[in-house]
DNA sequence: AACTATTTATAAGA
DNA sequence: TTCTTATAAATAGTT
């Protein structure tokens, strides 16, 4: 249905396949809910696409029910209701399904580990590297992604931590302040007498210092020096 | 499609909606088959008609495979109805079991298929991409080893097909040899007479032609085309 | 089941 | 992706 006969094969183009499997995807969901409306029927589709995005239309959207319903129809010894009389003898059976299942899995399992391909054709080996490569291309976006994450989260915590400091830094600045007042307050009523400021002017050096630091710290890169800093400015702020 | 815009409800004319129940299913079932072969996407499309009957397309006729890895893709929803089921049954513990090691290893083969990585830590993903890159190796080993089996085998073939027809050609040339010289036996005794190798006379002509192809079949890529000639020939010496 | 008038789907092009 | 359009396909109603 278009502008050519199509054949029945294989795409080769890729943004031909893509687009043709875009809209023909569209037209066969469209199909399956017209048929399962129009004829009261039930009906399951699921489309993965070559690069393994899956697509699905259920009548109700109640996929799970209608695979449960097929699984019964194929499995018709199958039955998920236990009676005690009745699941002694469907026990078996549900038994080996699911040992069945298990081989099933750790085969697959292994040859997703590359091991065991000795029994794979080259056709099956190919489709399994391809699958393992597209696989190993998700997994390093998502680990770039976790990776940006943690940068991002990094540099806001860098941000909230750089304004705690300068907050601090303004505090001792007007501490400062306040202490070279009470000083000249001091000094001057009492000329070279011996009075108790003594103690406060062995410490101003250190404060001085403390003052340096802070001026610096809006660039400073690593921040557990900064954090480092703020219980001795407490320490000895606690000392006014 | 058709004489008349459809109403997008349920037929209730019995006789209609099962005749075109019947027809678009088939057209259901051939579109899905379009898509997965056109686009190579993996199709599963399952319809129950009104009355229970099923009709199913699968993508290479594995049904079971393409669901495995629709139930991997809904895992979480899965894991809300196991949970339900298991709640209200009498399942051995033995069940419990073997769901849990299938639900280990379809957790382990979701991760390994790139998929479901949202739960995983940094490293833990590292981890995962170190093994399938492995893994991803030891699997192109594997396909280029039987690639070059596949090459050397197809080589060894084409030495014996070479053999056989140079030694073919020798023959030929043999009984070339030898009818030349009967030829010449006959030719001198009687001059100008008519006699009876009047019918080689007109055969030789075929012959040299198929000792021209002869002289270049060593050097013919396609052993198929020398393989044909064998029987021509044989008919040909027959005639000896 | 076949036929055919129409409606739909869609391939190709933009 | 989306729109358009020419054409192939599907199919509703009929025989």
């Amino acid at each position: 249905m278009g502008r050519g006969r199509v054949q029945l094969k294989r795409i080769e183009n890729k943004i031909n396949r893509q687009v043709t499997f875009s809209k023909r995807r569209a037209g066969l969901l469209k199909k399956a809910h017209e048929i399962s409306v129009l004829c009261d029927a039930e009906v399951a589709l699921i489309v993965f696409s070559h690069k393994g995005k899956l697509f699905e239309y259920a009548t109700d959207s109640c996929m799970e029910k209608i695979l449960e319903r097929y699984e019964r129809y194929s499995y018709a010894e199958r039955q998920l209701v236990a009676n005690d009389s009745e699941s002694q003898g469907n026990w078996t059976i549900e038994y080996t399904r699911l040992k069945a299942k298990i081989d099933l899995l750790q085969r697959n399992y292994r040859h997703y580990m590359g091991e065991d391909l000795g029994s794979m054709s080259l056709k099956e080996l190919q489709s399994l590297e391809q699958q393992l490569d597209t696989a190993l291309k998700q997994i390093r976006t998502r680990r770039n992604q976790l990776m940006y994450e943690s940068i991002s989260e990094l540099q806001k915590k860098e941000k909230v931590i750089q304004e705690q400091n300068s907050m601090l830094a303004k505090k001792i600045k007007e501490k400062e302040k306040i202490a070279a007042q009470q000083q000249a307050q001091w000094e001057h009523p009492n000329h070279g007498g011996v009075n108790p400021s003594f103690l406060l002017q062995q410490q101003l050096p250190s404060l001085n210092m403390g003052g340096n630091y802070r001026e610096e710290a809006p660039e400073m890169g690593r921040n557990e020096l900064d954090l480092t800093l703020e219980p001795l400015y407490t320490c000895h702020l606690g000392c006014f």
